[in-house]
DNA sequence: CCTTGACCTTCCCGTCACTGGAAGCCCCGT
DNA sequence: ACGGGGCTTCCAGTGACGGGAAGGTCAAGG
């Protein structure tokens, strides 16, 4: 398979996936006139990576889960220790968005929202 | 003012109200020895700026607000746009970052997390 | 008067995970 | 033989700064 089959089998676009082999997440073979040459194995890793960046890992966690997933010996402690990690990041920004979200949608809330210059966003914001 | 002052006082650091100079937020004046010079409403800004920042408005919307801020015939229809995009901004990421933390969620749930190097987490997102 | 140390200046590189684009090679169909 | 699409590498840019180097400036202490 070419790049470009791998980039549509997998739905990661083809500068994403070079950029995968450059930092070393994947090792597609090359034919004699120097193209990637991506196996099947290739493209499940590719679509496990898409799988986990969207799900908002890091490219350093990407890489220790694909160690693990590589690792047949692995302690399934290991890869639940890096979601469990994962899932608190994330769930402590849902918190500070939903501060946020409720600080402005209070500035929102009190703005007229017409013709005149009186303004409590601004008012608040530059600081009463 | 000398900049380390303003940084104390407004909480944001030198090498950034030297940023906001570099991109046009605020225009300092300068002693004979080179140095900034900030005066009151100076300082002011830097402070506005830090809250709006803190609430993640984009340096394109600081900008905006900014302008508006200081446009004494502005019409408050026009921060409330703002606000108010940002503010669905926010909502959505909100929203994506919950669907993230419902998968995860179950996923660490779904893990024994032991020695044992069956995953149900590394299962999951390599496809079955 | 000299030095020390804290402050200030500019400049350049690094971050993170790509994305866009240029210049050039390769392959296939007509 | 040629045109068009796909492939290659390399370089630059993104957003909003942060780190650090090299060097100028200022006030206080010896």
């Amino acid at each position: 398979m070419n790049i470009g089959d791998v980039a549509s089998r997998s739905g990661l676009p083809a500068k994403t996936i070079r950029y995968y082999e450059e930092i070393g997440l994947i090792q597609p073979d090359r034919t004699a006139n120097g193209y990637r040459s991506f196996c099947e194995a290739d493209l499940h890793k590719l679509a496990f990576l898409g799988r986990l960046r969207a799900l908002g890992f890091s490219i350093e966690d990407c890489r220790t889960l694909m160690a693990l997933y590589e690792d047949e010996a692995r302690a399934s402690a290991d890869v639940k220790q890096v979601a469990q990690q994962h899932l608190e990041r994330i769930e402590a920004k849902i918190q500070d968005l939903e501060a946020v979200r409720a600080t402005l949608s209070e500035l929102v809330d009190s703005c007229a929202g017409d013709s005149r210059p009186d303004c409590p966003i601004l008012k608040n914001l530059s600081g009463d």
